[in-house]
DNA sequence: AGCACGCCGACT
DNA sequence: GTCGGCGTGCTC
């Protein structure tokens, strides 16, 4: 039974060096080492003390020269077998070391030396959870699916009110008397609270929460919390898919289109794949829900891979707002040339005589985003970063919203001396626009300059509730899952803004961001309506979304996936190059390419694009160039593609160059 | 990536 | 001689 050889993932293995490096177990431990235990190792010429995790004990090993574990630095294991085998699945998809794959299921500290205190617990369950008609039918269509022994995932498209949230609280019961566990995963927390309370009031003690906002010492509790067994159902955000719970019967993804579920860095997983592979392993339930499902997901759905459910109507059988769709060319031939169209400023006056809310979305903060010099046609570009400085009101400076350099505001051109101009419009230009419309009106501003400080996104919101401000004027934030019964107007000021960007997401994020914006008016027992301003109101997706019109938008998004061969109809593998020395990246970079070129030239299914520099160029004085490949991703591809990183990140001609593969699924 | 080893030029 | 510059290659 004693093993005298650990295998062990080191952290500061980087990529191309990682494996599974051997260590000899010291005589007194043999007995007590597991599989998931932290370890304290020397490694390097320098034996110097890194942190591992022990994989796999192991009778000897073919490698001759092994050194000793050095510390144990846990008495039980922290990570379990079927978690260590779902980092090692996770190296192989996401391109990542396995220790990256192993530290995204701990908390971030956990090595407390005193006692953290524990959270107060109200047993006190909710009074019964009343299903409408629909979510009745939808519920007993899924019952069948979570009591099937087989793994299966369904999608669950409600438009917004439909009153998602209800069912799975009763989909969260039924599991938890199959004697099963349930993950719910949110965009984010600070977002949501109302729905994290519902479930907190609602299954007490036996639910934890993974906010954002926690502290390491409140997160470590929560997770062993979670881990003792006391928990069955776990609340939180995209990492909360890795919660340590044991015979999981659920997971469900609430808006399950939102980027958040995708992480930027390693390791660059997806929750929604995770949380497949953890239910397909337990033989679970996946349940994907949102009111504008994800392409990726609607084409699962569509094909068959997915169980479909809908729920149509609105929760209190209110209709959706109207939309009123505003031309602002128009706005601008007949002289306004703000943010507000007169149409919205029409509607605002409404609201505010009838003392009725209302939530103005833009997808900007600062003023101006480009200042420029009306003479010669300067502009301030930041100096670390290729994008233009955004000139903030409040501290009137020019701030970078990449790096966060920032200067005092200029007053006069530099090369020319000339009057500058303060181009477009963000959140606090808007403000000033409407305090001049409405001068007696309360105005909430809500976007990360307003929100940085703890605590603060709660009051403002709670504020808004209690009816202190007729208008609530924020970036994305303002945009999910917010429910307020006295908002009957929302308007979104500039609907063109996110159509524009070189990403093949871009019509799907736009089509999902005004519906959601739309979904907020009208949650009370007053019909609402909602205000889109334009500059191009024949845009296809602008006047689908108008009419929340999903389905057709999906026909027509899919289609043209279709032709340009990216997700979901093919995967596409990004592989990313940064470094300061542009000329020496552009170098790697062929050389990259010609070597993919080489290995996939009889693969008719891959097809490569670039090397081209990224959408932004340079960030924090370092460039960036990117290589697409587009493929069905399949073990060989991943070979490849792993092959090629590693081979790159070796060779010495690429020092002071990084790389790294980023893998998106259809 | 980090870090020690080693091979060469400059200096007390 | 011998100090330290950085180029090179390995990490159980």
């Amino acid at each position: 039974m004693s093993h005298t050889v650990a295998k062990v993932a080191v952290s500061t293995s980087t990529y191309h060096i990682d494996k599974p490096y051997d260590y000899l177990i010291d005589d007194t431990m043999r007995h007590l080492a597991r599989p998931g235990m932290r370890v304290l190792v020397p490694f390097g010429r320098g034996d110097k003390k890194v942190e591992g995790i022990v994989l796999s004990l192991e009778d000897k090993s073919e490698y001759g020269r092994l050194k000793a574990i050095d510390t144990f630095l846990d008495e039980a294991p922290v990570i379990d077998d079927e978690n260590i085998k779902l980092a090692l699945w996770m190296s192989d998809r996401f391109f990542c070391t396995v220790y990256d794959a192993l530290r995204i299921m701990l908390p971030a500290k956990m090595d407390f030396k005193r006692k953290t205190k524990c959270r107060e617990i109200s047993n006190t369950a909710g009074q019964e959870v009343q299903l409408s008609r629909e979510q009745s039918a939808v519920f007993d269509d899924i019952m069948p699916l979570l009591k099937s022994n087989e793994p299966k995932a369904a999608l669950l498209y409600g438009v917004t009110g439909s009153g998602k949230t209800q069912v799975y609280i009763k989909l969260i019961e039924e599991t938890i008397r199959l004697g099963k566990t349930a993950i719910v995963l949110v965009p984010e927390i600070g977002l949501t609270p109302q729905t994290v309370s519902l479930f907190e009031s609602y299954f007490g003690g036996t639910v934890a929460v993974l906010h954002s906002a926690l502290g390491d010492g409140e997160r470590y509790v929560e997770w062993k919390r979670i881990r003792s067994g006391e928990v069955n159902v776990v609340v939180g955000t995209r990492s909360a898919v890795f919660a340590p719970l044991k015979n999981i019967g659920l997971i469900v993804i609430d808006e399950e289109q939102e980027h958040t579920y995708k992480s930027e860095n390693s390791p660059r997983y997806h929750a929604r794949l995770i949380a497949k592979y953890r239910v397909t392993h337990s033989s679970g339930l996946l349940l994907l829900a949102s009111a504008t499902p994800s392409i990726d997901s609607m084409f699962s759905a569509v094909s068959g891979k997915y169980s479909l459910l809908r729920l149509d109507n609105r929760f209190n059988e209110m209709e959706l707002p109207p939309v009123i769709v505003v031309d602002m060319k128009k706005e601008l031939k007949a002289g306004n040339g703000g943010s507000i169209s007169s149409v919205l400023k029409d509607e605002l006056s409404k609201n505010i005589q009838n003392g009725e809310q209302s939530i103005l979305f833009i997808n900007r903060r600062g003023a101006s985003p480009v200042v420029a010099c009306g003479e010669c046609g300067y502009t301030y570009k930041c100096k670390n970063c290729s994008v233009s400085m955004t000139y903030h009101a409040t501290n009137k400076r020019l701030l970078c919203h990449y790096c966060g350099y920032y200067i005092p505001v200029p007053m006069i051109c530099p090369q020319c001396d000339g009057k500058l101009k303060f181009i477009g419009a963000g959140t606090q230009k808007v403000e000033l626009e409407l305090s001049q419309l409405f001068p007696d009106v309360s105005i909430i501003r809500m976007d990360a300059d307003t929100t940085s400080k703890k605590d603060s996104h709660k009051k403002l919101l709670s504020d808004f509730r209690n009816n202190e401000a007729h208008i609530l004027l924020g970036t994305q934030m303002v945009t999910k899952g917010l429910d307020f019964e006295n908002v009957t107007l929302v308007g979104v000021l500039s609907a063109d803004l996110s159509l524009y960007m070189s990403d093949y997401r871009a019509n799907e994020k736009t089509f999902s961001l005004i519906t959601q914006v739309v979904g907020r008016s009208g949650r009370g027992e007053k019909p609402g309506r909602a205000v889109i301003q334009t500059y191009t109101p024949q845009n296809k997706v602008i006047a689908l979304a108008s009419n929340q019109d999903f389905d057709s938008f999906f026909d027509s998004e899919i289609e043209l996936r279709r032709a340009l061969k990216s997700p979901p109809v093919r995967d596409l593998i990004s592989l990313t190059v940064n470094g300061t020395d542009e000329s020496k990246i552009v170098t790697a970079c062929d050389a990259l390419l010609t070597l993919l070129q080489r290995y996939f030239k009889t693969d008719s299914k891959v097809s490569l694009l670039g090397p081209a520099p990224a959408t932004v160029s340079k960030v924090s004085n370092k460039y960036v160039y990117k290589i697409l490949v587009c493929c069905k991703n399949n073990k060989r591809v991943r070979e490849v593609i792993s092959q090629v990183i590693k081979d790159f990140a070796g060779d010495k001609r690429n020092r002071g160059l990084s790389i790294y593969a980023d893998v998106d699924m259809g």
